[in-house]
DNA sequence: CATGACCCATATATAAAATGTATGGAGACA
DNA sequence: TGTCTCCATACATTTTATATATGGGTCATG
């Protein structure tokens, strides 16, 4: 009880002559009448009358009819949606974005842009830091993560450099440097900084500590944020100042101004991370489309 | 590509383990190896990822195993109903039936009966006359007939009988015998005597005239009715007398009486009509049913 | 009524494919 | 580091499907 046998029975059903069926099959006949003699006998059922001009379906068999085609037509689909899956035109992909990426526009344009071209593709968006997108990545949870460098696990997950975005400052309002459009890290030497825990994101946090190292100055660490947005608030409450990637400016939260930075700044690093030694054609799809994305549709400074 | 490679894929996946499938599934682990490898490289696409400790899904074989399990359990009903076929549990009868058959109280018992027995078996009803039941018989448009012998095509339709019906006068009311309870038929020679055409019951129509005949009287015939209930009618409209089938009693057409006949009087005789070489348990089956009610349920005289 | 054509069934031979056996190699765990 | 687990490979074997050759039965045709 092969898929072939159901092949047989139909084939045969719609020739009603066993001759003309084996030759569509690009088979002979006798094969042909013995298979579905087989086949009759292991259902315990008689499909066809054998008749003299031919043969034609019995009572049986025209029941069964359908529910055979039913099964060719599912394999049929199945072998469909298996090349759709191998060329990356059909499946599910488990995006993780690390903190802030969401808001740098050119994430959501590809994002968008490639559920246009790849309509068989679902998308799942989960927001996390470097580290746990890492895990998740390396557990199976996640197909493919934005990032920011480095990654604890060099070893395992290939990180493909995706674009450097500026960075900038973040003051309460009624700041003395408010006015200010360019800001020298140095001048923040006395202000709280505030950041997020290093664990979350170290990459990013070790930039901003080398700059300001590089500007010759040590930042006295304010509170901790619980996530990279998460200081925007805590610098509209007055608590300090923050440095933030530039599309964090998007978030038009009162209370809060941005500002250049003067060299040397930060910046902060996105890449993407995938299982090294896997690169289903899925996920190079999705990488071109966002490699794309983040040239053409560069993120314009304030 | 075959159903094997559907039940392989499955196990495996659901086991998560090429060797414990491949025990599970009754064979040794590199053919299920080679098998999956198979699969995967005609599809195009990887299946299960290789691990150190087994195999787990990709993104792809978790996209296609409810597909492939789907696949699986259609063939498996296909089998089962296959099966139900086979034994007569599941099917469909097309159910000839001669003229006036519906009205005998038996038949519409055992249709029913069988019904309640076999509900996996839909059932059509067609009424028409003998020959052109032995027609749609031998064309494979009905599947068994009840109709009235002999048949023109002895060699190709096996007949059983299946019972004798008592016939009955039907007298237009007001008629001066009326009262009588039973008549003899040699005291209504002077009668017209409405019948349907030859073709349509040669059988019955034949065993009418004898009963004539025996009876020492030939018949004048009146009008000829379109079927053997469509008497009836033009005996009340005072055309003549008819002899029909006990069971036409049922049919309480105002304007008619019946009553007994005197020996000779001819019957009615029913038989099951079917392919001859052929019998199917469904039709075995129904037969046997319908040869049950017939005993049991016996037609009372009025 | 005989002959040829058509179609399916059977028998044997051949080719293909799946499976079994034996063995190797890579990673996990102690 | 050694052992265990589990998958992959290589080769032998068996099963299975298919091809070839042939026979029997029915229908159409001269």
């Amino acid at each position: 009880m092969d898929i072939r046998h159901f092949r047989y029975f139909v084939t045969i059903a719609e020739t009603g002559n066993i001759t003309k069926a084996a030759e569509k099959l690009g088979m002979e006949q006798p094969p042909l009448s013995q298979q579905i003699r087989r086949l009759e006998s292991s259902l315990g059922v008689s499909l066809f009358r054998r008749q003299p001009r031919g043969v034609s379906l019995t009572e049986a068999g025209l029941t069964l009819l359908p529910h055979a085609r039913l099964i060719l037509d599912l394999r049929r689909q199945f072998i469909e949606d298996a090349h759709g899956l191998a060329q990356g035109k059909k499946g599910h992909l488990r995006i993780g974005l690390a903190g802030a990426v969401p808001l740098l526009p050119s994430i959501p344009f590809a994002i968008r842009q490639f559920s246009t071209i790849a309509p068989g593709v679902t998308l799942s968006l989960e927001e996390s830091n470097t580290p746990a997108l890492c895990e998740a990545l390396l557990s199976y949870r996640m197909d493919i993560t934005i990032l920011r460098p480095p990654v604890p696990d060099q070893a395992n997950v290939k990180v493909i450099p995706l674009l450097d975005e500026p960075t900038l400052i973040a003051l309460p309002k009624g700041h003395p440097f408010t006015s200010l459009p360019e800001i020298h890290l140095s001048r923040l030497a006395a202000e709280p900084l505030i950041i997020f825990p290093r664990e979350l994101g170290p990459g990013f946090f070790d930039a901003i500590l080398a700059a300001y190292r590089d500007a010759g100055v040590t930042p006295s660490l304010g509170q901790q944020a619980p996530q990279i947005a998460g200081t925007i608030p805590l610098v509209a409450a007055g608590l300090g100042v923050s440095i933030v990637p530039q599309s964090l400016h998007q978030l038009h939260t009162g209370g809060v101004t941005f500002h250049r930075i003067a060299r040397p700044a930060p910046h902060a690093t996105l890449a993407i991370g995938i299982r090294t030694g896997e690169q289903p054609p899925l996920i190079h799809h999705f990488i071109t489309v966002l490699q794309q994305a983040c040239k053409t549709h560069l993120t314009l400074p304030d």
